[in-house]
DNA sequence: TCGTATATGATAGCATTACTATCATAAATT
DNA sequence: AATTTATGATAGTAATGCTATCATATACGA
């Protein structure tokens, strides 16, 4: 059995998931992405990785800008299904909310659940280009097509759960897009500008990212 | 008296600060990409309102993207010029600290000791497009021209403060780049995508988001 | 099975962007 | 007075981000 996520409909002209063509698109935008980096990537080099034309692929998306809103909006959907998947059965909201933490900070691997989707590659997108789908100049028309649902919807969930934590908090919807951008860019520094933080590159990521959230997080609550 | 910073060098081919040419590049560029954004700017449009030429600005920056970090060099070295301005005379660690805080979050206002910069444009600028100077395939690159001192030098300052309130916290410099981070994405929030945040987009800003950065770091330095 | 709608491919074209190069001229310096 | 330096004027080029048209193959419904 394969899952696939019902992502918002403005943010394709053709749905990607139902056609051949659509998924070697996805498949291969994730992989040329990854390596050329968004500027780089064209959907006339896309067209000749996979042997079809860039006329076909300006059918599925409208440029893109909105594949890359695309790929975030899964990224953001796959990571709230973890989240709902793995913190579902806790009542205790504080380790409700830690367990989040743990699942937003580890280290993302490939997940066999969903198929033409390569988790890892696409984390490492998210982390790089991600803040490019908001920062442009059609923000609020794109943030009109609710372009944006997927992340909103996994920071109100956080907000949730922090608000279940300490009721009453005056920032639990800044705290949680902040924790889900720190992240990103904590994990963005300690590969190509260490000096800006105190994590390593390395697999053990030392001192942990986990830790660092935790303390600034339930430090925020217990400050308030 | 006007004051200029003595920028690193390798952020120009020609100092702007020097020439009249240079002067009008720095003060049209950012009225240009503040009303523009930085994708729709191009040397073409600015030589065009200064009454030049492409060829002429090519002689200055490097491309549009040097001429970008020059501009967010600029607006972190007056940043941190204020912060020792202003935090100079204050002994005690923690109200140094929470004085740093409220310069780094308070309304960015036009600098009369610095002619040719819009300081209020610029922080617009700064905070929709300073991401982009880092996101790219040359990060690496730029890291090793020094062409991020500014920010890591100021990331530095924070991060000593912060030791200086909890000696032996393991996340002073990832802390002090949230805050520098998170204090410009929350604005951005509050003016284009509201649900992102708890901040309002109104002049008081209330909550305000001094509070917010407050409770956060003094949380997270609490909770060690 | 025939007719038609749909998806893809093939090819062309076009304005804009991000440069690079060359040459002339004016201003500043030696 | 000679010459370096800064700017302007103009041209050109490869790549990008589209849009348009037409042919063909396949699927689908009557």
């Amino acid at each position: 059995m394969t899952l696939t996520f019902k992502l918002n409909e403005r943010l394709y002209l053709r749905d990607p998931q139902h056609t051949e063509l659509g998924r070697k698109i996805i498949l291969k935008s994730i992989d040329l992405i990854d390596s050329l980096g968004f500027e780089h990537f064209t959907f006339r080099k896309l067209a000749d990785e996979i042997d079809s034309t860039e006329a076909s692929i300006y059918r599925y998306f409208e440029n893109k800008h909105r594949l890359l809103h695309y790929l975030t909006a899964w990224y953001w959907s796959w990571l709230e299904f973890r989240i709902d998947l793995f913190t579902g059965n806790i009542r205790e909201p504080k380790s409700k909310l830690r367990e989040c933490l743990r699942i937003v900070s580890e280290e993302k691997k490939v997940d066999p659940t969903f198929e033409f989707i390569n988790e890892e590659a696409l984390h490492r997108i998210v982390i790089s280009e991600m803040e490019k789908t908001y920062l442009t100049k059609w923000v609020e028309d794109d943030n009109k097509a609710a372009l944006f649902i997927g992340f909103e919807s996994l920071c109100q969930k956080i907000a949730n759960m922090i608000l279940q934590v300490r009721p009453g908090y005056a920032f639990a919807r800044s705290l949680a897009s902040t924790l889900l951008l720190t992240t990103n860019q904590q994990l963005f520094f300690s590969a190509h500008l260490p000096s800006l933080t105190d994590l390593s590159d390395s697999p053990q990521r030392h001192p942990s990212l986990d830790v660092f959230l935790e303390q600034m997080v339930f430090g925020a609550l217990n400050a308030h």
